[in-house]
DNA sequence: TTGTAGGCGTTATCAG
DNA sequence: CTGATAACGCCTACAA
């Protein structure tokens, strides 16, 4: 591969000449720069992207750290996060560790070239974020609330979205209301703590036999429907919840399957309520209420905080997205309360 | 960022030292080996990859050039891929260039680290190709006949994709059969090439005024058929073709669109046939028989290629991909013919 | 077992 | 306007 040096040679200049006469630099005769442009046409000659990068660190790429492709759910959002780049001017990459461990997946973006980055990565341990920021460079992340000077976060508002619901359910009656939980994630976590919290907050009674975990899996949470009716919970009128709230559109779909086998007609015996308003909502039998939030925006604001972070002194932040009750046939209205 | 000096220096040994134990080398103590270890720690020390890319090529990643996320119908594909490289272990990334020119883009992928590529990318010229032969990595491109020494092809069968649907378009009785091309890709020149050349071979008249080029867009397909109802050809028993061989179901869903919209009766007045066996071939009424391949086997063959492609003395070659007739109600059977 | 020294391909600084 | 030359951070003979 023809370096430097071998342009320089073919031209008959030095090599800083080459570097100057390539990289635009104004002093340079019109003569000088057509013999340099010459040779490296002749030589097919790439700068080496790695020498390059030594001295200086500009790529023009953001790069996004995703874990895998199997949600299609996610296609829209690498799209919407394509188009903030393109519209600035950047390349983008979409980077897929097999990286099983914090170090590794730390390891992985370390030997990435990017001016800026835009992490979703469970794997990635929060006290590793030190050396991350080694390398002076805006990262954006989408499930930690870690603001530092380089450093952002872009979350779903998961307190407001559980408090919509919850709200909604009090008003339209329903005051035992069991929560269907996922796992694995800050969204998890946070969907589960806003239950606790709100329910609280609204006075209405937490029942420990009412939480349930679903591991955001349809498949499960049907399962522990099933199980439990057979223990009597959803069987017997008097034991059974007036509404189930899930953390997740999926694992509502498994619910409302489940509760209709074991007999039960949503919304009348009991209402249920999903979070994310994405194609399983409308897979459910009755179309199931939930909240909505733009998976299509939350990858523009990450994008858009990368490119804010690179100006002069910014300074990291925490952006919360929007979220929005959607009102549909799952919920049933036991009777009329204050809105 | 601390450097390898760093390291040297607070461990009290020379950078050679340092990296002969990072890198594993047998000839260290246990003693300054835990030295070294516990410096790195301390420090938080990443070997830069740059600098060490200079030296060693090695990066355990394979790249997919890619020029946009636009079709939710490739994400079964880029799945696939990752799954043969997990399985191989190695990494993966999407590199998604807003380059405009050929240059560019080759510019984007020199300019970026990878052990191997597949590269999927209408820019990319072939006169281009040996700039990137000069990096020794392997390359796969999924729309090119471009074998070399580290490069290999791994494409549609669209030749016996066309033949499969012609021949049954034949036995079936049409011999009245306009073609609806695409543009803009190797797709599009293969598909109108066997087209022509299987009517050929099939004897079947080939009418210029039933070659159509829909652009592979639903909308223009659509157009294109009520256009030419006002011209009369479609409207006019005499002159209306028997079949339309569309080259993608995108165009097939307009064309049945149309050709409803006309008054016209498919398949029963006119067949309708398609090629990929995508959703848009079920949201047609009646559904459409095409011509089915596997996205995923082609991505999962592109990664195994490029894998191959990198041991010691693999030669490039030409990959095809089969094809496949899907039977269904827009095809009507004009007379019982041979199979 | 450890250290010294040279080189990888650039860019940047500073003379000429 | 052009050319030496010193970094950049790492690896790898080879020497000690």
């Amino acid at each position: 591969m023809a370096s430097i040096r071998d342009v320089s040679k073919r031209a008959g200049v030095s090599i800083a000449t080459v570097s100057n006469a390539l990289n635009g630099q104004p002093n340079i005769s019109e003569a000088t720069r057509e013999k340099v442009l010459k040779a490296v046409q002749e030589l097919g000659y790439f700068p080496n992207i790695n020498a390059r990068l030594m001295k200086t660190a500009k790529t023009n790429a953001i790069a996004v750290f995703y874990p895998n492709f199997n949600a299609s759910f996610y296609t829209g959002m690498l799209q919407s996060m394509y188009g903030a780049c393109r519209e600035n001017g950047y390349d983008m990459f979409v980077y897929i560790s097999k990286a099983d461990t914090s170090r590794k997946l730390v390891a992985s973006i370390l030997s990435s070239n990017f001016d800026g980055a835009v992490i979703l990565h469970e794997k990635l341990a929060e006290e590793d974020l030190p050396l991350l920021a080694q390398r002076k460079v805006p990262y954006v992340f989408m499930d930690k609330e870690v603001p530092g000077k380089l450093m952002s976060g872009v979350l779903i508002n998961n307190f407001k979205g559980i408090m919509q619901g919850l709200e909604y359910l009090k008003h339209t009656g329903h005051t035992r209301i069991a929560f269907m939980g996922g796992t694995g994630n800050y969204d998890s976590v946070m969907r589960h703590d806003a239950f606790m919290r709100g329910m609280k907050k609204l006075r209405l009674p937490i029942d420990p036999d009412y939480m349930f975990q679903g591991y955001f899996q349809e498949d499960a949470a049907y399962s522990i429907i099933r199980g439990s009716a057979t223990g009597g919970r959803f069987a017997n009128d008097k034991a059974r919840p007036d509404a189930v709230f899930c953390a997740n559109d999926v694992m509502a779909k498994g619910v409302v399957r489940a509760l209709c086998d074991i007999g039960l007609n949503v919304p009348r015996d009991i209402s249920v309520l999903g979070f994310d308003d994405n194609e399983y909502a409308l897979q459910c039998a009755p179309p199931l209420a939930t909240i909505r939030y733009s998976l299509e925006d939350m990858g523009r604001q990450a994008v858009l905080e990368v490119l804010r972070l690179m100006k002069p002194k910014a300074q990291g932040k925490l952006l919360y997205i929007d979220t929005k009750l959607v009102v549909r046939e799952s919920v049933s209205i036991r009777y009329e309360g204050e809105l």
